[in-house]
DNA sequence: TTACTTTAATTAAATCTTTATAAAGATCAA
DNA sequence: TTGATCTTTATAAAGATTTAATTAAAGTAA
Protein backbone atom coordinates (compact mmCIF):
# COMPACT_ATOMS: atom_id res chain seq x y z
CA UNK A 1 0.00 0.00 0.00
CA UNK A 2 1.00 3.47 -0.97
CA UNK A 3 4.30 2.78 -2.73
CA UNK A 4 2.82 3.40 -6.05
CA UNK A 5 4.68 5.53 -8.37
CA UNK A 6 2.46 8.33 -9.67
CA UNK A 7 3.63 10.20 -12.80
CA UNK A 8 2.72 13.66 -12.81
CA UNK A 9 2.30 15.31 -16.58
CA UNK A 10 2.18 18.95 -15.74
CA UNK A 11 4.04 21.74 -17.63
CA UNK A 12 3.00 24.17 -14.36
CA UNK A 13 5.90 23.97 -11.97
CA UNK A 14 3.88 25.63 -9.30
CA UNK A 15 1.45 23.10 -9.25
CA UNK A 16 3.63 19.96 -9.91
CA UNK A 17 5.54 21.05 -6.83
CA UNK A 18 2.60 21.47 -4.88
CA UNK A 19 1.39 18.10 -6.05
CA UNK A 20 4.69 16.28 -5.85
CA UNK A 21 4.54 17.56 -2.25
CA UNK A 22 1.41 16.19 -1.03
CA UNK A 23 2.18 12.53 -2.89
CA UNK A 24 5.41 11.90 -1.65
CA UNK A 25 3.44 13.26 2.27
CA UNK A 26 0.84 9.99 1.65
CA UNK A 27 3.93 7.62 1.19
CA UNK A 28 4.12 7.57 -3.55
CA UNK A 29 6.43 7.61 -5.28
CA UNK A 30 7.02 10.50 -7.75
CA UNK A 31 8.05 11.05 -11.05
CA UNK A 32 7.35 14.06 -13.17
CA UNK A 33 7.25 15.44 -16.74
CA UNK A 34 7.26 18.60 -18.37
CA UNK A 35 5.88 17.88 -21.76
CA UNK A 36 3.82 15.04 -23.80
CA UNK A 37 7.38 13.88 -25.11
CA UNK A 38 9.15 13.09 -21.77
CA UNK A 39 5.84 11.75 -20.23
CA UNK A 40 6.05 8.97 -23.21
CA UNK A 41 9.55 8.21 -22.71
CA UNK A 42 9.57 7.86 -18.52
CA UNK A 43 6.16 5.65 -19.14
CA UNK A 44 8.87 3.08 -21.20
CA UNK A 45 11.21 3.14 -18.94
CA UNK A 46 9.51 3.41 -15.53
CA UNK A 47 6.76 1.08 -13.74
CA UNK A 48 4.25 3.83 -13.63
CA UNK A 49 1.07 2.50 -11.33
CA UNK A 50 -1.11 5.54 -12.23
CA UNK A 51 -0.93 9.41 -14.38
CA UNK A 52 -2.03 12.24 -13.49
CA UNK A 53 -2.37 14.39 -16.79
CA UNK A 54 -2.64 18.13 -17.91
CA UNK A 55 -4.23 18.48 -20.68
CA UNK A 56 -2.71 21.90 -21.62
CA UNK A 57 0.70 20.88 -22.42
CA UNK A 58 3.42 22.69 -24.80
CA UNK A 59 4.12 20.58 -27.07
CA UNK A 60 1.42 17.95 -27.44
CA UNK A 61 -2.32 18.53 -26.44
CA UNK A 62 -2.64 15.93 -23.30
CA UNK A 63 -5.53 14.01 -25.71
CA UNK A 64 -2.43 12.50 -27.60
CA UNK A 65 -0.97 11.32 -24.44
CA UNK A 66 -4.08 9.92 -23.27
CA UNK A 67 -4.57 8.08 -26.76
CA UNK A 68 -1.10 6.50 -26.95
CA UNK A 69 -1.03 5.43 -23.05
CA UNK A 70 -4.47 3.36 -23.93
CA UNK A 71 -2.98 2.19 -27.07
CA UNK A 72 -1.04 0.57 -24.70
CA UNK A 73 -1.70 -0.34 -21.37
CA UNK A 74 -4.39 -0.04 -18.87
CA UNK A 75 -2.79 2.61 -16.25
CA UNK A 76 -5.57 4.72 -14.74
CA UNK A 77 -4.95 8.18 -15.64
CA UNK A 78 -6.46 11.08 -13.85
CA UNK A 79 -6.95 14.17 -16.02
CA UNK A 80 -6.18 17.46 -14.13
CA UNK A 81 -7.01 20.41 -16.47
CA UNK A 82 -8.48 23.88 -16.38
CA UNK A 83 -10.67 23.40 -19.32
CA UNK A 84 -13.84 23.11 -17.38
CA UNK A 85 -16.75 22.83 -20.47
CA UNK A 86 -18.57 20.06 -20.33
CA UNK A 87 -17.67 18.80 -23.77
CA UNK A 88 -14.18 18.35 -22.87
CA UNK A 89 -14.62 16.20 -19.99
CA UNK A 90 -17.07 14.01 -21.87
CA UNK A 91 -14.21 13.49 -24.55
CA UNK A 92 -11.49 12.48 -22.38
CA UNK A 93 -13.48 9.96 -20.01
CA UNK A 94 -14.88 8.34 -23.65
CA UNK A 95 -10.74 8.66 -24.63
CA UNK A 96 -10.15 6.57 -21.56
CA UNK A 97 -9.27 8.60 -18.71
CA UNK A 98 -10.58 7.08 -15.48
CA UNK A 99 -11.44 10.77 -13.80
CA UNK A 100 -11.45 14.57 -14.41
CA UNK A 101 -10.55 17.56 -12.21
CA UNK A 102 -11.08 20.66 -12.62
CA UNK A 103 -8.47 23.56 -11.68
CA UNK A 104 -8.13 24.81 -9.18
CA UNK A 105 -8.99 21.27 -7.18
CA UNK A 106 -8.57 20.51 -3.09
CA UNK A 107 -5.66 18.31 -3.04
CA UNK A 108 -7.28 16.10 -0.26
CA UNK A 109 -10.11 15.76 -2.97
CA UNK A 110 -7.12 14.90 -5.70
CA UNK A 111 -6.31 12.61 -3.19
CA UNK A 112 -8.93 10.66 -2.71
CA UNK A 113 -9.74 10.34 -6.07
CA UNK A 114 -6.13 9.07 -6.38
CA UNK A 115 -6.85 6.41 -3.78
CA UNK A 116 -9.88 4.96 -5.78
CA UNK A 117 -8.52 4.24 -8.98
CA UNK A 118 -5.83 2.36 -7.00
CA UNK A 119 -8.56 0.48 -5.42
CA UNK A 120 -9.88 -0.31 -8.79
CA UNK A 121 -6.25 -1.81 -10.24
CA UNK A 122 -5.80 -3.63 -6.69
CA UNK A 123 -9.37 -5.35 -8.04
CA UNK A 124 -8.44 -6.29 -10.74
CA UNK A 125 -4.72 -7.78 -9.98
CA UNK A 126 -7.48 -9.70 -7.20
CA UNK A 127 -4.26 -9.25 -4.88
CA UNK A 128 -4.49 -11.60 -1.92
CA UNK A 129 -5.03 -9.46 1.44
CA UNK A 130 -3.86 -12.24 3.86
CA UNK A 131 -0.33 -13.46 3.78
CA UNK A 132 0.56 -17.53 2.69
CA UNK A 133 2.74 -18.47 5.90
CA UNK A 134 5.52 -21.56 4.65
CA UNK A 135 8.23 -23.04 7.01
CA UNK A 136 9.43 -26.60 6.12
CA UNK A 137 6.76 -28.73 4.89
CA UNK A 138 4.14 -26.53 6.43
CA UNK A 139 2.08 -24.38 4.95
CA UNK A 140 -0.54 -21.77 6.23
CA UNK A 141 -3.24 -20.56 4.39
CA UNK A 142 -5.12 -17.56 5.81
CA UNK A 143 -7.13 -16.12 3.37
CA UNK A 144 -9.00 -19.69 2.61
CA UNK A 145 -8.20 -21.08 6.32
CA UNK A 146 -6.19 -24.21 4.87
CA UNK A 147 -3.44 -25.58 6.93
CA UNK A 148 -1.18 -28.25 4.77
CA UNK A 149 1.36 -30.66 5.87
CA UNK A 150 3.79 -32.23 3.30
CA UNK A 151 0.87 -30.93 0.57
CA UNK A 152 -1.75 -32.57 2.44
CA UNK A 153 -4.53 -30.66 3.84
CA UNK A 154 -5.23 -31.21 7.61
CA UNK A 155 -8.59 -30.51 9.87
CA UNK A 156 -7.67 -27.91 12.55
CA UNK A 157 -10.30 -26.94 14.78
CA UNK A 158 -10.96 -22.98 15.03
CA UNK A 159 -8.70 -22.70 17.77
CA UNK A 160 -5.97 -24.59 17.08
CA UNK A 161 -5.63 -22.41 13.43
CA UNK A 162 -5.71 -19.37 15.78
CA UNK A 163 -2.90 -21.12 17.99
CA UNK A 164 -0.82 -21.96 14.45
CA UNK A 165 -1.51 -18.43 12.89
CA UNK A 166 -0.32 -16.99 15.98
CA UNK A 167 2.92 -18.57 15.59
CA UNK A 168 3.43 -18.33 12.10
CA UNK A 169 3.12 -14.28 12.56
CA UNK A 170 5.40 -14.61 15.07
CA UNK A 171 8.01 -17.11 13.65
CA UNK A 172 11.54 -17.51 15.29
CA UNK A 173 10.28 -14.70 18.59
CA UNK A 174 9.21 -16.47 21.37
CA UNK A 175 6.23 -15.56 22.35
CA UNK A 176 5.29 -15.92 26.31
CA UNK A 177 1.90 -18.10 27.40
CA UNK A 178 0.44 -15.09 29.01
CA UNK A 179 0.84 -13.46 25.79
CA UNK A 180 -1.23 -16.30 24.00
CA UNK A 181 -3.58 -16.79 26.22
CA UNK A 182 -4.66 -13.13 26.06
CA UNK A 183 -4.58 -13.24 22.17
CA UNK A 184 -6.71 -16.18 21.93
CA UNK A 185 -9.23 -16.17 24.77
CA UNK A 186 -8.72 -12.35 25.14
CA UNK A 187 -8.39 -9.96 28.17
CA UNK A 188 -9.52 -10.68 31.12
CA UNK A 189 -8.90 -14.24 31.02
CA UNK A 190 -7.27 -15.90 33.89
CA UNK A 191 -3.56 -17.35 34.30
CA UNK A 192 -5.55 -20.68 32.89
CA UNK A 193 -1.95 -21.81 30.87
CA UNK A 194 -3.14 -25.50 31.60
CA UNK A 195 -5.69 -24.99 28.75
CA UNK A 196 -3.24 -23.37 26.55
CA UNK A 197 -1.21 -26.64 27.37
CA UNK A 198 -4.12 -29.06 26.25
CA UNK A 199 -4.37 -26.99 23.03
CA UNK A 200 -1.15 -27.47 22.28
CA UNK A 201 -0.83 -31.24 22.89
CA UNK A 202 -3.49 -31.56 20.58
CA UNK A 203 -1.90 -29.07 17.98
CA UNK A 204 1.35 -30.67 17.93
CA UNK A 205 -0.19 -33.96 17.16
CA UNK A 206 -1.00 -32.61 13.64
CA UNK A 207 1.96 -30.75 13.31
CA UNK A 208 4.44 -32.72 14.26
CA UNK A 209 5.65 -35.87 12.83
CA UNK A 210 6.46 -37.13 16.13
CA UNK A 211 4.70 -34.63 18.79
CA UNK A 212 7.08 -36.01 21.87
CA UNK A 213 9.91 -34.36 19.43
CA UNK A 214 8.66 -31.09 18.35
CA UNK A 215 10.54 -29.93 14.98
CA UNK A 216 8.72 -26.91 14.89
CA UNK A 217 6.88 -25.83 17.92
CA UNK A 218 9.44 -25.45 20.58
CA UNK A 219 8.94 -25.25 24.22
CA UNK A 220 10.73 -22.59 25.81
CA UNK A 221 10.87 -23.62 29.50
CA UNK A 222 9.67 -21.02 32.17
CA UNK A 223 9.00 -18.39 29.23
CA UNK A 224 6.83 -19.67 26.54
CA UNK A 225 6.55 -21.68 22.74
CA UNK A 226 8.64 -20.40 19.64
CA UNK A 227 8.24 -21.51 15.90
CA UNK A 228 11.21 -22.55 14.30
CA UNK A 229 11.95 -20.55 11.56
CA UNK A 230 15.28 -21.44 9.83
CA UNK B 1 -23.50 -3.50 -24.21
CA UNK B 2 -25.94 -0.34 -23.03
CA UNK B 3 -28.29 -2.81 -20.84
CA UNK B 4 -27.32 -2.26 -17.64
CA UNK B 5 -29.53 -1.49 -15.24
CA UNK B 6 -29.00 1.33 -13.06
CA UNK B 7 -30.80 2.09 -10.06
CA UNK B 8 -31.19 5.92 -9.12
CA UNK B 9 -31.61 6.88 -5.29
CA UNK B 10 -33.07 10.07 -5.24
CA UNK B 11 -35.33 11.85 -3.48
CA UNK B 12 -36.53 14.82 -5.93
CA UNK B 13 -39.35 13.97 -8.22
CA UNK B 14 -37.61 16.85 -10.83
CA UNK B 15 -34.75 15.49 -11.00
CA UNK B 16 -35.28 11.46 -11.24
CA UNK B 17 -37.05 12.26 -13.83
CA UNK B 18 -34.56 14.17 -15.67
CA UNK B 19 -32.21 10.97 -15.26
CA UNK B 20 -34.48 8.37 -16.01
CA UNK B 21 -34.74 10.48 -19.43
CA UNK B 22 -31.64 10.54 -20.15
CA UNK B 23 -30.88 6.88 -19.09
CA UNK B 24 -33.50 5.36 -20.90
CA UNK B 25 -32.19 7.21 -24.04
CA UNK B 26 -29.37 5.91 -23.46
CA UNK B 27 -30.17 2.47 -23.82
CA UNK B 28 -29.80 1.92 -19.89
CA UNK B 29 -32.69 -0.11 -18.02
CA UNK B 30 -33.92 2.18 -15.06
CA UNK B 31 -35.29 1.72 -11.51
CA UNK B 32 -35.87 4.29 -9.16
CA UNK B 33 -35.76 4.28 -5.05
CA UNK B 34 -36.81 7.68 -3.13
CA UNK B 35 -35.03 6.55 0.04
CA UNK B 36 -32.45 4.51 1.56
CA UNK B 37 -35.31 1.52 2.72
CA UNK B 38 -36.32 1.16 -1.09
CA UNK B 39 -33.02 1.22 -2.13
CA UNK B 40 -32.19 -1.81 -0.04
CA UNK B 41 -34.97 -3.80 -1.18
CA UNK B 42 -34.58 -3.17 -4.33
CA UNK B 43 -30.62 -4.05 -4.43
CA UNK B 44 -31.61 -7.47 -3.04
CA UNK B 45 -34.27 -8.76 -5.47
CA UNK B 46 -33.18 -7.09 -8.66
CA UNK B 47 -30.39 -7.39 -10.55
CA UNK B 48 -28.43 -3.89 -10.35
CA UNK B 49 -25.25 -3.17 -12.47
CA UNK B 50 -24.79 0.70 -11.01
CA UNK B 51 -25.97 2.79 -8.56
CA UNK B 52 -26.74 6.94 -8.91
CA UNK B 53 -26.92 7.93 -5.38
CA UNK B 54 -28.10 10.90 -3.59
CA UNK B 55 -26.30 11.76 -0.26
CA UNK B 56 -29.19 13.79 1.68
CA UNK B 57 -32.12 11.28 1.97
CA UNK B 58 -35.44 11.53 3.48
CA UNK B 59 -34.70 8.62 5.71
CA UNK B 60 -31.09 7.49 6.41
CA UNK B 61 -27.86 8.91 4.95
CA UNK B 62 -27.12 7.97 2.09
CA UNK B 63 -23.70 7.24 3.37
CA UNK B 64 -25.16 4.02 5.37
CA UNK B 65 -26.67 2.92 1.66
CA UNK B 66 -23.11 3.16 0.70
CA UNK B 67 -21.79 1.47 3.43
CA UNK B 68 -24.37 -1.51 3.40
CA UNK B 69 -24.07 -2.11 -0.09
CA UNK B 70 -20.21 -2.24 0.27
CA UNK B 71 -20.76 -5.28 2.84
CA UNK B 72 -22.16 -6.85 0.30
CA UNK B 73 -21.12 -6.32 -2.99
CA UNK B 74 -18.64 -4.76 -5.63
CA UNK B 75 -21.46 -2.51 -7.64
CA UNK B 76 -19.84 1.09 -9.11
CA UNK B 77 -21.62 3.74 -6.88
CA UNK B 78 -21.74 7.44 -8.35
CA UNK B 79 -22.73 9.80 -5.50
CA UNK B 80 -24.60 12.91 -6.50
CA UNK B 81 -25.07 15.32 -4.10
CA UNK B 82 -25.47 19.06 -3.29
CA UNK B 83 -23.01 18.84 -0.53
CA UNK B 84 -19.97 20.43 -2.45
CA UNK B 85 -17.30 20.05 0.46
CA UNK B 86 -14.07 18.81 -0.12
CA UNK B 87 -14.65 16.37 2.87
CA UNK B 88 -17.81 14.87 2.30
CA UNK B 89 -16.46 14.28 -1.42
CA UNK B 90 -13.30 12.56 -0.02
CA UNK B 91 -15.74 10.75 2.83
CA UNK B 92 -17.65 9.14 -0.03
CA UNK B 93 -14.92 8.22 -2.15
CA UNK B 94 -13.06 6.96 0.59
CA UNK B 95 -15.88 4.72 2.06
CA UNK B 96 -15.97 2.91 -1.49
CA UNK B 97 -17.75 5.49 -3.63
CA UNK B 98 -16.63 5.09 -7.59
CA UNK B 99 -17.17 9.01 -8.33
CA UNK B 100 -18.92 11.83 -6.49
CA UNK B 101 -20.71 14.89 -8.84
CA UNK B 102 -21.86 18.07 -7.32
CA UNK B 103 -25.03 19.37 -8.50
CA UNK B 104 -26.05 21.30 -10.46
CA UNK B 105 -24.23 19.10 -12.71
CA UNK B 106 -24.43 18.29 -16.79
CA UNK B 107 -26.48 15.15 -17.95
CA UNK B 108 -23.39 14.33 -21.01
CA UNK B 109 -20.96 14.31 -17.93
CA UNK B 110 -23.29 11.99 -16.04
CA UNK B 111 -23.40 9.91 -18.83
CA UNK B 112 -19.34 9.91 -19.60
CA UNK B 113 -19.17 9.13 -15.99
CA UNK B 114 -21.45 6.58 -16.01
CA UNK B 115 -19.73 4.71 -19.04
CA UNK B 116 -16.21 4.89 -17.10
CA UNK B 117 -17.43 3.50 -14.23
CA UNK B 118 -18.98 0.40 -16.49
CA UNK B 119 -15.76 0.05 -18.45
CA UNK B 120 -14.45 -0.33 -15.19
CA UNK B 121 -16.71 -3.38 -14.00
CA UNK B 122 -16.29 -5.19 -17.96
CA UNK B 123 -12.66 -4.99 -17.47
CA UNK B 124 -13.38 -6.88 -13.85
CA UNK B 125 -15.80 -9.75 -15.31
CA UNK B 126 -13.78 -10.48 -18.71
CA UNK B 127 -10.87 -11.02 -16.42
CA UNK B 128 -12.42 -14.00 -14.44
CA UNK B 129 -15.06 -14.78 -16.30
CA UNK B 130 -15.83 -18.74 -16.08
CA UNK B 131 -19.59 -19.53 -17.15
CA UNK B 132 -19.35 -23.03 -16.63
CA UNK B 133 -17.65 -24.71 -12.99
CA UNK B 134 -17.14 -28.22 -13.09
CA UNK B 135 -15.76 -30.30 -10.08
CA UNK B 136 -15.67 -34.11 -9.90
CA UNK B 137 -18.80 -35.22 -11.48
CA UNK B 138 -20.64 -32.01 -10.61
CA UNK B 139 -21.32 -29.61 -13.26
CA UNK B 140 -22.54 -25.54 -12.77
CA UNK B 141 -23.36 -23.92 -16.17
CA UNK B 142 -24.59 -20.41 -14.33
CA UNK B 143 -25.02 -18.78 -17.92
CA UNK B 144 -27.65 -21.18 -18.51
CA UNK B 145 -28.90 -21.73 -15.26
CA UNK B 146 -28.42 -25.94 -14.93
CA UNK B 147 -26.87 -28.01 -12.77
CA UNK B 148 -25.68 -31.69 -13.76
CA UNK B 149 -24.49 -34.76 -11.66
CA UNK B 150 -22.99 -36.86 -13.54
CA UNK B 151 -24.13 -35.89 -16.57
CA UNK B 152 -27.44 -36.01 -15.56
CA UNK B 153 -29.63 -32.84 -15.01
CA UNK B 154 -31.31 -31.81 -11.75
CA UNK B 155 -33.30 -29.27 -10.77
CA UNK B 156 -32.34 -26.37 -7.93
CA UNK B 157 -34.46 -24.28 -6.70
CA UNK B 158 -33.34 -20.33 -6.89
CA UNK B 159 -31.50 -19.95 -3.81
CA UNK B 160 -30.26 -23.89 -3.90
CA UNK B 161 -28.45 -22.57 -6.94
CA UNK B 162 -27.08 -18.79 -5.80
CA UNK B 163 -25.69 -21.19 -2.73
CA UNK B 164 -24.18 -24.01 -5.42
CA UNK B 165 -22.73 -20.86 -7.46
CA UNK B 166 -21.39 -19.13 -4.29
CA UNK B 167 -19.67 -22.20 -3.38
CA UNK B 168 -17.92 -23.09 -7.01
CA UNK B 169 -16.77 -19.74 -7.21
CA UNK B 170 -14.78 -19.88 -3.97
CA UNK B 171 -13.90 -23.69 -4.76
CA UNK B 172 -11.34 -24.74 -2.29
CA UNK B 173 -11.68 -21.83 0.10
CA UNK B 174 -13.59 -21.97 3.36
CA UNK B 175 -16.15 -19.35 3.37
CA UNK B 176 -18.35 -18.04 6.54
CA UNK B 177 -21.82 -18.57 7.51
CA UNK B 178 -21.87 -14.92 7.78
CA UNK B 179 -20.10 -14.29 4.40
CA UNK B 180 -22.57 -16.72 2.93
CA UNK B 181 -24.93 -15.49 4.43
CA UNK B 182 -24.86 -11.83 3.55
CA UNK B 183 -24.10 -13.17 -0.24
CA UNK B 184 -27.72 -14.85 -0.48
CA UNK B 185 -29.67 -12.97 1.77
CA UNK B 186 -28.00 -9.34 1.35
CA UNK B 187 -26.84 -6.23 3.53
CA UNK B 188 -29.10 -5.95 6.73
CA UNK B 189 -29.72 -9.32 7.16
CA UNK B 190 -29.82 -11.09 10.92
CA UNK B 191 -27.59 -14.40 11.48
CA UNK B 192 -29.84 -16.25 10.79
CA UNK B 193 -27.89 -19.41 10.41
CA UNK B 194 -30.71 -21.74 10.70
CA UNK B 195 -32.13 -20.83 7.24
CA UNK B 196 -28.75 -21.47 5.82
CA UNK B 197 -28.41 -24.63 7.13
CA UNK B 198 -32.13 -25.47 5.65
CA UNK B 199 -30.89 -24.32 2.65
CA UNK B 200 -27.62 -26.59 2.95
CA UNK B 201 -29.42 -29.30 3.27
CA UNK B 202 -31.86 -29.73 1.13
CA UNK B 203 -28.60 -28.97 -1.41
CA UNK B 204 -26.77 -31.71 -0.19
CA UNK B 205 -29.62 -34.28 -0.85
CA UNK B 206 -29.16 -33.07 -4.53
CA UNK B 207 -25.37 -32.87 -5.09
CA UNK B 208 -24.13 -35.64 -2.76
CA UNK B 209 -24.24 -39.41 -3.23
CA UNK B 210 -25.04 -39.82 0.58
CA UNK B 211 -25.68 -36.44 2.01
CA UNK B 212 -24.66 -38.28 5.66
CA UNK B 213 -20.95 -38.11 4.01
CA UNK B 214 -20.48 -35.09 1.80
CA UNK B 215 -17.92 -35.76 -0.75
CA UNK B 216 -18.18 -32.16 -2.22
CA UNK B 217 -19.62 -29.65 0.70
CA UNK B 218 -17.68 -30.19 3.59
CA UNK B 219 -18.49 -28.26 7.09
CA UNK B 220 -15.89 -26.47 8.48
CA UNK B 221 -17.10 -26.69 12.11
CA UNK B 222 -17.20 -22.94 14.07
CA UNK B 223 -16.61 -21.52 10.68
CA UNK B 224 -18.60 -22.49 7.78
CA UNK B 225 -18.50 -24.36 4.47
CA UNK B 226 -16.03 -25.23 1.57
CA UNK B 227 -16.31 -26.80 -1.75
CA UNK B 228 -13.78 -29.55 -2.16
CA UNK B 229 -12.15 -28.51 -5.32
CA UNK B 230 -9.46 -31.67 -6.35
C1' DT C 1 -53.02 -25.05 -6.14
C1' DT C 2 -47.90 -26.00 -6.20
C1' DA C 3 -43.38 -25.13 -5.37
C1' DC C 4 -40.45 -22.81 -2.51
C1' DT C 5 -38.81 -20.57 1.75
C1' DT C 6 -38.75 -19.95 6.62
C1' DT C 7 -39.41 -21.33 11.39
C1' DA C 8 -39.23 -24.61 15.05
C1' DA C 9 -38.01 -28.83 17.52
C1' DT C 10 -35.13 -32.76 17.93
C1' DT C 11 -31.10 -35.34 17.42
C1' DA C 12 -26.26 -35.82 16.56
C1' DA C 13 -21.58 -34.47 16.43
C1' DA C 14 -17.52 -31.82 17.16
C1' DT C 15 -15.12 -28.83 20.09
C1' DC C 16 -13.79 -26.85 24.38
C1' DT C 17 -12.83 -27.16 29.27
C1' DT C 18 -11.59 -29.46 33.21
C1' DT C 19 -9.34 -32.88 35.83
C1' DA C 20 -6.00 -36.41 36.79
C1' DT C 21 -1.64 -38.16 36.09
C1' DA C 22 2.79 -38.85 33.93
C1' DA C 23 7.07 -36.94 32.37
C1' DA C 24 10.67 -33.62 32.01
C1' DG C 25 13.45 -29.96 33.82
C1' DA C 26 15.26 -27.07 37.62
C1' DT C 27 16.96 -26.42 42.29
C1' DC C 28 19.66 -27.37 46.13
C1' DA C 29 21.86 -29.78 50.00
C1' DA C 30 25.32 -33.10 51.07
C1' DT D 1 28.27 -34.90 41.22
C1' DT D 2 24.21 -37.22 42.90
C1' DG D 3 19.70 -37.86 44.33
C1' DA D 4 15.59 -35.91 46.65
C1' DT D 5 12.29 -32.50 45.95
C1' DC D 6 9.86 -29.00 43.74
C1' DT D 7 8.31 -26.74 39.56
C1' DT D 8 6.84 -26.77 34.99
C1' DT D 9 5.06 -29.07 30.97
C1' DA D 10 2.65 -32.96 28.29
C1' DT D 11 -0.97 -36.13 27.52
C1' DA D 12 -5.22 -38.58 27.97
C1' DA D 13 -9.85 -38.97 29.10
C1' DA D 14 -14.33 -37.48 31.02
C1' DG D 15 -17.84 -34.01 31.23
C1' DA D 16 -19.88 -29.64 29.52
C1' DT D 17 -20.79 -26.64 25.92
C1' DT D 18 -21.27 -25.18 21.45
C1' DT D 19 -22.43 -25.95 16.79
C1' DA D 20 -24.59 -28.41 12.93
C1' DA D 21 -27.96 -31.79 10.56
C1' DT D 22 -32.36 -33.43 9.92
C1' DT D 23 -37.14 -33.60 9.81
C1' DA D 24 -41.59 -31.82 9.90
C1' DA D 25 -44.73 -28.13 9.93
C1' DA D 26 -46.11 -23.41 8.99
C1' DG D 27 -45.90 -19.49 6.15
C1' DT D 28 -45.50 -17.18 1.17
C1' DA D 29 -45.68 -16.07 -3.43
C1' DA D 30 -46.38 -17.24 -8.38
Amino acid sequence: MGEEKILVVEDDKQIKKFIRYALEKEGYIYSGADNAQDALEILVTEDIQLILLDLGLPDFDGMEVLEKVREWADIPVIIISSRDQDEDKVKALDQGADDYLTKPFSIIELLARIRVAIRHINKLSTDNLKPIFTIGNLKLDVENHNFYREGERLHLTPMEFKLLEILFKNAGKVLTTQNIIRQIWGPGYGNDTQALRTLMAGLRRKVEENAAKPQYIITEIGIGYRLRDE
